[in-house]
DNA sequence: TCTGAATAGTGGTATATGCCACTAAATGAA
DNA sequence: TTCATTTAGTGGCATATACCACTATTCAGA
């Protein structure tokens, strides 16, 4: 009903991207709210969980994220006692991330939600169709769309 | 080589998708920087143009997108005189939005280098793929996923 | 060794987005 | 008519995310 009203939104790439992430995001945030975290929230403590005390600029890069943008996100996480940071002995400049131990706590609870979106999703989505997603969605993340330089 | 260092990461298709719409969101609004606008900006103006006076309601439904989120984006756009408001003669609670005459203008502006922006993006990802996934994304905005209520 | 360039983060500012509590307006039932 | 309910937006607050200017470190040459 609302796509004939729409002729061109559904044209734009990344209209559609866009709405599409903030219908999810709305999902998976209900989904996870008993958590207390956010979808965004829980993401980001999984990263830092599975990498080895991640410095900040290598989580920023492999989501694809500005590393202020991570750098703000982390506040709150770090205000609520879930992650710590400590500068790399080896060079001064990195700043690695860790969950503390409430966090791990946390995240094992969040994941538990987590499974729950994502399962139920798949089940309303179907399994192939979600995995051919998440592919096209990585494609799209690993191509370079940079202007080829005007000179 | 990141995707070896997230094994979990692809998993979750929320967050496939955020990441996705980071990276497209970039780009798009890299290209359309000429203009001043976002290129949330210029879809949302856009979504103006083609509705006929659209109630705020109308517009945040088609977009899935909160009320109080899209009055929020609208501010700056109403600030810099893009678009203007005014109350429904016959249902004084609804507000309607048109562009202005400038809005108008600089929605040319934009919508020029949308169409680079955005044939760029299908020379790269091929357009039968960039169909393919806009028609993916459309069925996921129409899907329900609400919980069923435990009653 | 000294110094200029590159690298990693921080803080400020601005937009994007959502939730909640609240107000105003329209509606429907007694 | 009157009042409870529903509908449409607003404003405050919080997170998400980006860009820019700036600082601290490291590094590569001269």
């Amino acid at each position: 009903m609302s796509k004939d009203a729409l002729p061109g939104l559904t044209l734009c790439n990344n209209a559609m991207l866009r709405r599409a992430a903030r219908k999810l995001g709305q999902y998976y945030d209900d989904v996870l709210a008993p958590s207390g975290l956010k979808a965004t929230q829980q993401g980001l403590l999984y990263q830092i969980h599975i990498g080895n005390e991640p410095a900040m600029g290598a989580i920023a890069a492999s989501m694809i994220m500005d590393l202020s943008a991570l750098g703000h996100t982390l506040k709150p996480l770090i205000r609520d006692g879930y992650v710590e940071t400590f500068a790399d002995p080896d060079d001064r400049r990195i700043k690695r991330v860790r969950l503390t131990p409430q966090g791990l706590v946390k995240l094992d609870e969040a994941m538990k939600l987590w499974h729950v979106a994502q399962r139920r999703f798949e089940d309303v989505v179907g399994r192939d169709k979600a995995e051919r997603l998440r592919a096209a969605l990585d494609d799209i993340a690993a191509h370079d769309f940079d202007l080829p330089p005007a000179s």
